[in-house]
RNA sequence: CGGGCUGUAGCGCAGCUUGGUAGCGCGCUUCACUGGGGGUGAAGAGGUCGCAGGUUCAAAUCCUGUCAGCCCGACCA
């Protein structure tokens, strides 16, 4: 088809503009999400039902993830460690809510070895005499070695983080956002006092936020969980949520007061300063490669990916134009030495990360598939530019036709802090979005006016977005909180942490569902 | 785990009702022409129709089972 053919087709079939992601966001966003993590090329689904490949340019965001966060960890005096992927199952059976809270997603290992069946296949052999069961998480395995690690209160506190996988056998899956095997890390900490432990676990809800703000460029409400989305063992658990393009809110890092619930279920005790024999209080805490997700629903727009430039995989790539043999090598040895002469500046304070794509592809097709991954920069040099010793370069949070030429030297130079504001721009972008869709809310019928589509969906055209973050006052009255989540499917996200700006936050007021008193408000959401 | 839908080439799909051993678009390979935004033309390669049974002379097509994916529900830190 010719190109003016195509033109015209694009006229008569209308006004919408061609996006690299088909259906659109406000088409069908939970397709728009599924086609932009395989367009990017982050990850797929595998032969095992659940489980994703996480692909390079994937599994490259989880390393910056882990990078940050790890010096964040350590920052805060915690030791990396690891711990078995099996757990004995007479383990989980010692903390009776975690039991009720895992039991039913369980993967269990029943034999060790396998024989041959007689009919050319094979069969598990050997039984195990007790079951194991796969970790969906850690706390009764690492409760059982810190028993044997602590006697005294100079063994306090124990501060630990491992990084590991984990599987919950999942009914539904989504890539990232949902998958029986994933990825994450699990903070565990043991204290001598209450205080001690609830400071640690407020510690590193802040040690998220701050990641996930200043990193991922993701905007986060902190807060307390209801007891019905309490962590099953916990005393507390706190929370990090964010607010997705979709206004649905996703839960992005979890840190949990346990109390002294598991320190008895394990017997992790101490003796203290007067001698005497004491249960120890501990925490735990985690965020999972579901933060990548959270990025996607984030950032993401019709074209895919949007990478903020602390975690992108590369900053930029430089695209050379080899169209002609008689400037090939010219070129070529300009874009290279580009590469040193940029990996010799720094972001972040770690090098300019670069790819120099040499592919034999059309430019046109390779300049799309770099937008499709979200990389920050694009840079196109070709004889023109050379000649000029400029580089003509597109900014993925810009539209895809707005490119300029920049001076090589100027472009080098500034190269820090044109990511810097890259960067700057996705946060405040996501946080114009939440603060856009956050109401303060005071009456039954508004809020549930709020939650309520203008028009169902089918499998065709889903329900338009709608709704956002709810704040009301709630006495936090558990069956008027259940009557919501039946009725709308919508849940207290949390109890807000006071003073983080939100609208309405710490007047007293009344709950609009109880018309009892109420000292804080609470926000509501749809959720992942 | 319940209800619905879907599995045909790398991706997206048609063919199935009315059985007769596969087709389209994109992508891929090669060549030529092109070339600063998803090219043009020509010639090719690629599929035991998710898997296993059954009915039949004959199954992508009909039946049963099973696995996987998507949607809804239940469930879920």
């Amino acid at each position: 088809m010719s190109q003016q053919k195509k033109q015209q087709q694009k006229k008569q079939s209308g006004q919408k503009p061609k996006t690299a992601i088909v259906p659109t966001r406000d088409e069908n966003y939970a397709e728009w999400y599924q086609q932009v993590v395989r367009s990017a090329d982050m990850a797929e689904t595998s032969a095992v039902r659940g489980c994703m490949v996480i692909k390079p340019w994937g599994y490259a965001v989880w390393e910056n993830i882990q990078q940050g966060l790890d010096g964040m960890f350590k920052a805060t005096g915690h030791q990396n460690a690891y711990f078995p992927l099996f757990i004995p199952l007479s383990y989980l059976e010692k903390e009776a809510k975690h039991v009720d809270g895992f039991a039913k997603e369980c993967a269990v290992v029943t034999h060790h070895r396998l024989e041959a069946d007689g009919e050319g296949g094979l069969k598990p052999a050997g039984e195990l005499e007790e079951p194991l069961v796969v970790r969906p998480t850690s706390e009764m395995i690492i409760g059982a070695t810190f028993a044997k690690w602590i006697e005294s209160w100079r063994d306090l506190p124990l501060l630990v983080n491992q990084w590991a996988n984990v599987v919950r056998w999942e009914m539904r899956t989504r890539l990232f956002l949902r998958t029986a095997e994933f990825l994450w890390q699990e903070g565990h900490t043991a204290h001598a006092t209450s205080e001690e432990a609830i400071e640690e676990t407020l510690q590193m809800l802040e040690v998220y936020r701050e990641f996930a703000t200043e990193w991922l460029a993701i905007p986060v409400v902190t807060g307390e969980k209801t007891e019905s989305e309490r962590f099953p063992g916990a005393v507390n658990t706190y929370c990090i949520e964010g607010m997705m393009q979709d206004r649905k809110a996703l839960q992005a890092g979890t840190s949990h007061f346990l109390g002294q619930n598991f320190s008895k279920a394990q017997d992790i005790t101490f003796a203290d300063q007067n001698t005497e024999i004491q249960h120890a209080w501990t925490t735990s805490w985690g965020v999972s490669t579901r933060l990548i997700g959270g990025l996607i629903m984030t950032h993401g727009d019709d074209d895919g990916m949007i990478m903020p430039p602390r975690v992108a995989p590369a900053h930029l790539v430089i695209l050379p134009v080899l169209h002609k043999e008689e400037t090939r090598e010219a070129v070529l040895e300009y874009c290279e030495q580009l590469v040193k002469d940029l990996r010799a500046q720094s972001f972040d304070g770690k090098p300019i990360r670069v790819e120099l794509d040499t592919r034999d592809l059309r430019g046109g097709e390779k300049s799309w598939q770099w937008i499709k991954r979200g990389i920050p920069l694009r840079v196109e040099v070709g004889p023109r530019d050379m000649e000029n010793d400029a580089v003509f370069m597109g900014r993925r949070d810009r539209g895809h036709k707005e490119k300029t030429t920049v001076q090589r030297t100027e472009f080098i130079s500034g190269i820090e802090s044109l990511l810097t504001e890259m960067q700057d721009g996705m946060l405040q972008k996501a946080r114009a979005h939440r603060d856009e869709h956050t109401r303060i809310i005071d009456t039954k019928e508004e809020f549930y006016a709020f939650f309520t589509p203008e028009r169902e969906g089918d499998e065709q055209s889903p329900a338009p977005i709608h709704g956002g973050f709810a704040m009301t006052h709630f006495s936090g009255d558990e069956h008027a909180e259940e009557t919501i989540k039946k009725e709308l499917a919508v849940t207290v996200r949390c109890i807000p942490t006071a003073g983080q700006g939100l609208p309405g936050q710490d007047e007293p007021g009344t709950c609009p569902f109880t018309g009892q008193p109420s000292s804080t408000r609470v926000v509501w959401a749809k959720s992942y």
